[in-house]
DNA sequence: AGATACTGTGTAAAATTTACACCAATAAAT
DNA sequence: ATTTATTGGTGTAAATTTTACACAGTATCT
């Protein structure tokens, strides 16, 4: 395809901030870089977008590439363009957050050499990351924050069965912030979109409670009522 | 600046949804385009990044030039990146919107030859626009929309000394549905943040209605609690 | 049998949201 | 001066939602 666009020489990036939930603690996955620049600086899991790939397409593809992850359900949440946040050039790139269960089935292992390796961190603690990716994980933490209110995004960190305490603590965890666990599950279970299943938890050592589980069918419908929410 | 990235012919853009308020309307702003691709269609004004400013800077200088509007408060929205999303070649365009009040006193006119000229037109019965701009525009219509439940944007589109009426207007013009007066009084007003003014609005044929202003300072306070607004 | 650790439940008070209608004030028309 | 037209400005009661708060029950382990 011919262009009669001016251009310079610049480069259009994705970076991901993926968040896992475990052992009660809200975690980020991150890599640690094999390449130049900030070469063994920890980094958020980025890459460059192909010339024949949405930028939706390239997310999926570059997180895959550096930690093998794949069919997350990506959404973009902010890009940065300020002039020398790469120093080799000008790049501007889109930012990206998904939500995922972490399961120890799923191995993390890059398949390109630009990532040394790829491993869970907590949220909290977070070293200084290559570029501007610590600026870039607090936007995205923030953007998460404000969406659970609204979207169903806690149900994509749990195990398909979940009891009402680890939906407690999930939001706690995101939140930062203690809940009232009569009131919280008052308000959850009025929404009428989680499944109470017959099955309790196995393996604690003390009373196992139920399981639930996230009804998408149900949570449509209101969903769909969301934006004419407040009548 | 050297660079070792790999590239590709690649171009980024910004695109402006602006919307104003006036006689009880919601409108935005719109271009005739006198370049191909697309002359003479009506589009979004947008353009294209230079080397060496940042998005939001270029977002800035691009209304201007396209408009001859300044110094709006612009926020960046979402980022369109589908392959061939621009007949020339590849184009991946940051959107941004802003709010304005539109003011007689200030004229729209084009320091470029890429628009022939700037309008405002309703949000109700827009034409179809060039490229994907009818898709960005109601992107950017859906987050003013849930934005305003929980940023002050409402009085960036009003004159400064306004009427509860006017403001009422707005929001049933923005959400697109009728607000119970008393109601819609009583709770702007608990907020804390609507100054009285000891004036009146004129030149109207009917009792007079009283005149009030935002105050930024007293916002602020109420704003910086709102991420932990849900106590 | 006892210790441990978490599950699961209800109610009353407070706060917020909703529904709803009429007189007052002003300017324009007669 | 009177009437007409038009919007301004106001309160209350009912319904709903949110908040604060504590203890007995049950599974497991020793």
């Amino acid at each position: 395809m011919e262009t009669a666009l001016p251009t310079f020489n610049s480069v259009f990036s994705i970076d991901c901030v993926i968040f896992g939930f475990e052992a009660g603690e809200l975690k980020i996955l991150l890599i640690e870089r094999n390449q130049e620049p900030f070469k063994d600086w920890l980094a958020l899991p980025g890459y460059i977008v192909e010339q024949d790939e949405s930028i939706d397409d390239a997310a999926e593809r570059i997180l895959y590439e550096l930690t093998g992850l794949r069919d997350l359900h990506m959404q973009q949440f902010h890009t940065f363009g300020e002039v020398n946040r790469h120093p080799q050039g000008r790049v501007i790139t889109v930012a990206y957050y998904a939500l995922i269960r972490i399961n120890g089935q799923k191995e993390l292992r890059p398949v390109t050499q630009y990532a040394r390796k790829a491993f869970w961190h907590p949220v909290n603690e977070l070293p200084k990351l290559a570029f501007d990716h610590s600026e870039i994980f607090d936007t995205g933490f923030n953007k998460i924050r404000r969406r659970l209110n609204y979207q169903p995004i806690a149900f994509e960190l749990l195990p398909e069965k979940f009891t009402l305490t680890q939906l407690q603590s999930l939001y706690e965890a995101v939140l930062n912030k203690k809940l009232d666990k009569r009131n919280f599950r008052k308000k959850m279970l009025s929404y009428g979109f989680l499944k109470e299943l017959d099955e309790k938890q196995k393996g604690v050592s003390y009373r196992a409670a139920k399981l639930y589980k996230f009804d998408r069918r149900k949570y449509a419908k209101i969903f769909n009522n969301e934006l004419n929410l407040d009548k």
